[in-house]
DNA sequence: AAACAGGCCTAAA
DNA sequence: TTTAGGCCTGTT
């Protein structure tokens, strides 16, 4: 089946493609010379580009309403959000910056794995782990021409051993993989369910894994279990809270609005405004 | 060459 | 409850 359609978001700056693929919340998005991206979620690929005041999606008939409106979280009123965070003047400068960025409503397997890859590691050998990952256990399908590879099943790595990850490079991480898969594709860990069960609930199942820890388990939470309440603290938040924020800050102060607070500060330290 | 990269685990106070 | 060292690997 090929011909996919084009779908237009117009003037919509709450969504800008650039920030959202790049603030470092997803790994499977890269950019071509012109600015135009491929990506592939939950077994669909996608292109998404932005020309004038609109944004494009090029994929599947039917995968726009059927798929990716929810992936970029398109009903989700980010205006809102972000009057819940107009305190400060650090704050406020960093939600500038950070405008137009979409927290993905990913994989919940996808996002467990990803981040336990992730950590101790730059984002550039992240995302050659996670695409040997795919290349080597994922399925193929053809979009647009070039070959993509799915993101594995659980239940296809569940079965292996860490000497099958040596191929993917990803050192002594291999191990939590196989242990998060074998969780998930049992159903010892229902991601599903942990989606539904709230906040505290699901960070003490997902750090009870072996390789998941308190800033692991809080990107799963946010990118994978789209709870929102979510406030991944790694290094980087780390030096930007503790140079613009009292010591008793708390993250619930920011309530539903908090792991886009999060995203906001990550980005726009990140991007050298520390 | 040595240090570091979007942490986490274990052992030890 | 907090702290130190070690851990795979690739890059600088």
């Amino acid at each position: 089946m090929y011909g996919n359609t084009i779908i237009e978001i117009p003037g919509d700056t709450d969504f800008d493609p650039v920030k959202t693929f790049e603030c470092g919340q997803c790994f499977r998005w890269n950019a071509d010379k012109n600015g135009v991206y491929t990506g592939i979620a939950s077994n669909r690929a996608a292109k998404v580009w932005r020309e004038n005041k609109s944004v494009f999606i090029s994929c599947a008939p039917g995968d726009y309403t059927g798929f990716w409106r929810n992936y970029f979280d398109l009903d989700r009123d980010y205006a809102a959000l972000r009057n819940q965070l107009d305190t400060g003047d650090y704050l406020k400068k960093a939600v500038e910056f950070g405008t137009g960025i979409r927290i993905l409503r990913q994989d919940k397997w996808e996002a467990l794995c990803s981040f336990v890859i992730s950590q101790c590691n730059n984002i550039m050998r992240i995302k050659k782990i996670i695409e040997a990952l795919a290349k080597s256990f994922g399925k193929p399908i053809t979009f647009e021409g070039q070959t993509l590879y799915c993101f594995p099943e659980a239940e296809d790595i569940a079965v292996l051993t860490p000497a099958d990850l040596d191929q993917i490079r990803c050192g002594y991480r291999s191990e939590y993989i196989i242990e998060a898969a074998r969780a998930v594709s049992s159903g010892i860990l229902d991601l599903d369910r942990l989606s539904k069960t709230g906040y505290k609930q699901a960070l003490t199942e997902l750090k009870s894994l072996k390789g998941v820890g308190e800033k692991v388990a809080n990107c799963v939470i946010l990118y994978g279990l789209h709870i929102h309440e979510a406030f991944p603290v790694d290094v980087w938040m780390k030096k930007a809270l503790s140079a613009h924020f009292a010591d008793d800050f708390r993250p619930e102060s920011f309530g539903k609005a908090a792991g886009l607070a999060q995203q906001y500060i990550f980005y726009y330290t990140r991007s050298g405004n520390l």
